[in-house]
RNA sequence: GCCGGUGUAGUUCAAUGGUAGAACGGAGGACUCAUAAGCCUCAAAAAAAGGUUCGAUCCCUUUCACCGGCACCA
C-alpha cells in the first residue's frame, strides 16, 4: 500500500434479505483492521460499509410482510449496522442503496458518464417461467421445464434491455490486471479473474424492465421503462458515498487522488474485477487499486446451513465470548485469504487458549507484581520488533493478518517465558533491584504487545495501556476461562 | 466435462532434493507471580502406485480424495 495517500477502504454491501451471519462480521472486522492499522500509520482513512437493497425479492418480502419496502429496507439495514458497532468497527459512512439521494444521483451520472457506445439497447430473448416470475438460464432448465414448476410450458419471452459492451473492455482489463495497476489479492484469485476474461468476455445486460423488477430499483436516465440491474447500481455505491454526484473534494480526495481497497467475499470477486473496473474506465474515472478477495467459514467441514444445525451465528460469538474475542477469533484463526473452518468447540479452543491462558493470564499476572512491588513504567520506549524472517509492516501491507497475529502471540509467550526464567517474583525477597529491573523491562514488552494488539483488539490493547499507565491490576479477568 | 489448486502429527498450518518444524489438543514432571493459568519433557505425520536421481515429502506421470473457477441469482 501506498505510504501517504488517503486511504478509502469498503466492505461489500450485503444483500438486505437475510440477517448477517458469521462471514460478513468476517468481512466487517477484517476491513476494520486495515483500516486501523492505516489510521494507526497516521493515513486519512475513509471506511464504508452499506447495504445493497435494490432487489426485486425484497418487494416480495415486504409485500408479503405488508410492510412498504423502503421501510423493510431500512429496517433490515439496522441489523447491520448494529453488528459494525457490536463488533467494534470504526467505520466512517454507511450507504444504503434503495433509499439515499446521494445513491441514485452517482447511479445515474455513472451511467450517463459511460462511453457513448458502450451502453445500448438491444433485445433479450429468454425463458420465462410464469411460476417463478423470472428468466430462467439453461443451468436452471432440466428437460425443457423449470424445476421448480413441472408441467408448466416456459414462455420464450423477448424483451428490450440496456447492455454494456464488456468486450470492448477485454484488452484494457488484461492491461489492468496483468500491470498490477489493478492489484487481486490473493494471487489465485488472480489468476481466476485473468483467466476468466482471457476465455472472452460477452456484454452484460445491465438494465430490467420496470414490471420484472417490481418498480423497485433506480430508474435508467431518460428512460421510464427502465431499471438498472442490481449490480449497476450497487457497484457505484463505492464512489456514491464519496460524493461523486456532485464531484466532491472528498470524491477526489479518497477516490480519484487516494488508494482505493474493496474487500469482497471470493463469490463477488468478478463483479468487482471485471464489470466495475470496466464500468469506470467507460466513464472515464479511476478504477479501483486492489481487491481484497476472502474466503468462506464452514463449520465441521460444510457450509453452514440451518438443516445441518451447524450454524454459528456472530452474535453466538458476541454474547458468549464478547467482541474483542470475537474479532481475535475471525482475526487470528479465520485465513484472510482461504476458506477455514470453525465450530464451537475450536472457538473456546481457541479463546481459552489465546485469550484466557495467553494474553489475559498474562496480563494479571504483570500487573499483580508491578501493583504489589509498586513498580510503574515511567517512560514507554517503543520497539521496532521483527522476527527473523518478519516485518510486522510488510506482512500488514499484504493483508497477511493472521501471520501478524500469530507474532504478536510469540511475543505473549515469549514474555511468559522470561518471567519463568528471571522469577522476578522469587528475587523481589532477594535482589529488589535486579527484580525491578526485569519489571520495568517486562511492562515496557507488554505495553509494546498492546500498541500492536491496537488494530485487532482495540479496547483490550487500551485497556493494557490504562492499567500499565495507572498501575492498576484488573479488576476481573480480562478474559475469563470458559470450561 | 474443461481449467486451476490442494493432499504433511488428532486438528490447523510451516519448511526443505540429503536427520520433517510449530501451535492447539493429549500424557507426564518440577514450580507458584498469575484466570488449576505459565514453564519443562514426552508421544504423535508426508493419500496410493510408478518414474527421474547416489538420494524425493519436495521434481515428473498416473490413480484417488477434497476445494475453487467456468458470467448477468443476489
Amino acid at each position: 500500500m501506498s505510504p501517504k495517500k488517503p486511504l478509502f477502504i469498503s466492505t461489500a454491501i450485503p444483500y438486505v434479505n437475510a440477517k448477517p451471519h458469521l462471514g460478513h462480521a468476517l468481512e466487517f472486522v477484517e476491513t476494520d483492521i486495515i483500516a486501523r492499522y492505516n489510521r494507526l500509520l497516521g493515513k486519512e482513512v475513509f471506511f464504508l460499509s452499506g447495504t445493497d437493497d435494490n432487489a426485486s425479492k425484497n418487494v416480495e418480502i415486504a409485500e408479503a410482510a405488508g410492510v412498504p419496502i423502503k421501510e423493510f429496507v431500512s429496517t433490515q439495514a439496522e441489523n447491520f449496522k448494529k453488528l459494525l458497532q457490536d463488533l467494534g468497527c470504526e467505520n466512517n459512512d454507511f450507504i444504503q442503496t434503495g433509499i439515499e439521494e446521494r445513491h441514485i444521483k452517482g447511479a445515474q451520472k455513472l451511467w450517463n458518464l459511460c462511453k457513448k457506445g458502450d451502453i445500448e439497447l438491444r433485445k433479450y430473448k429468454g425463458l420465462y417461467c410464469v411460476g417463478c416470475e423470472e428468466f430462467k438460464t439453461d443451468k436452471d432448465i432440466v428437460n425443457n421445464e423449470c424445476p421448480l414448476h413441472p408441467g408448466r410450458i416456459l414462455q420464450e419471452i423477448e424483451e428490450e434491455n440496456y447492455f454494456f459492451k464488456l468486450k470492448n473492455y477485454e484488452k484494457e482489463l488484461l492491461d489492468l490486471i496483468e500491470s498490477n495497476k489493478l492489484k487481486i489479492v490473493p494471487e489465485t484469485r488472480r489468476n481466476e479473474i485473468l483467466s476468466f476474461i482471457k476465455g472472452g468476455l460477452n456484454d452484460l445486460s445491465i438494465s430490467r424492465s420496470k414490471e420484472r423488477v417490481k418498480n423497485w430499483g433506480i430508474p435508467v436516465p431518460n428512460d421510464d421503462t427502465q431499471m438498472m440491474y442490481v449490480w449497476f447500481d450497487a457497484l457505484s455505491n463505492y464512489i456514491n458515498a464519496l460524493g461523486f454526484a456532485e464531484n466532491s473534494e472528498k470524491f477526489q480526495k479518497f477516490w480519484e487522488n487516494g488508494e482505493s481497497i474493496h474487500v469482497v467475499g471470493k463469490d463477488i470477486s468478478r463483479f468487482h474485477a471485471v464489470y466495475w473496473p470496466a464500468m469506470l474506465m467507460s466513464a472515464g474515472i479511476k478504477t479501483p487499486d486492489i481487491i481484497l478477495v476472502h474466503g468462506f467459514i464452514t463449520s465441521g467441514g460444510q457450509k453452514m446451513s440451518k438443516s445441518i444445525g451447524n450454524v454459528i451465528d456472530p452474535y453466538d460469538l458476541i454474547n458468549e465470548y464478547g467482541a474483542e474475542a470475537a474479532r481475535y477469533i475471525l482475526a487470528r484463526h479465520v485465513s484472510v485469504f482461504e476458506d477455514s473452518d470453525l465450530t464451537k468447540e475450536s472457538i473456546k479452543e481457541y479463546y481459552n487458549a489465546g485469550l484466557a491462558n495467553g494474553l489475559g493470564n498474562l496480563v494479571s499476572r504483570i500487573m499483580k507484581m508491578a501493583t504489589v512491588f509498586g513498580i510503574k513504567l515511567d517512560k514507554y520506549t517503543k520497539l521496532n520488533v521483527a522476527g527473523p524472517d518478519f516485518s510486522f509492516d510488510e506482512s500488514m501491507n499484504s493483508f497477511e493478518i493472521n501471520s501478524v497475529m500469530n507474532f504478536i502471540w510469540t511475543r505473549i509467550a515469549y514474555l511468559d517465558g522470561y518471567i519463568q526464567v528471571e522469577e522476578p517474583f522469587k528475587k523481589i525477597k532477594i535482589k529488589p533491584e535486579e527484580a525491578k529491573n526485569n519489571l520495568i523491562f517486562i511492562l515496557n514488552e507488554l505495553r509494546d504487545i498492546a500498541e500492536n494488539l491496537l488494530p485487532f483488539l482495540p479496547n483490550t490493547a487500551k485497556n493494557i495501556i490504562y492499567l500499565i499507565e495507572s498501575n492498576k491490576s484488573p479488576e476481573t479477568p480480562l478474559f475469563p476461562r470458559k470450561d
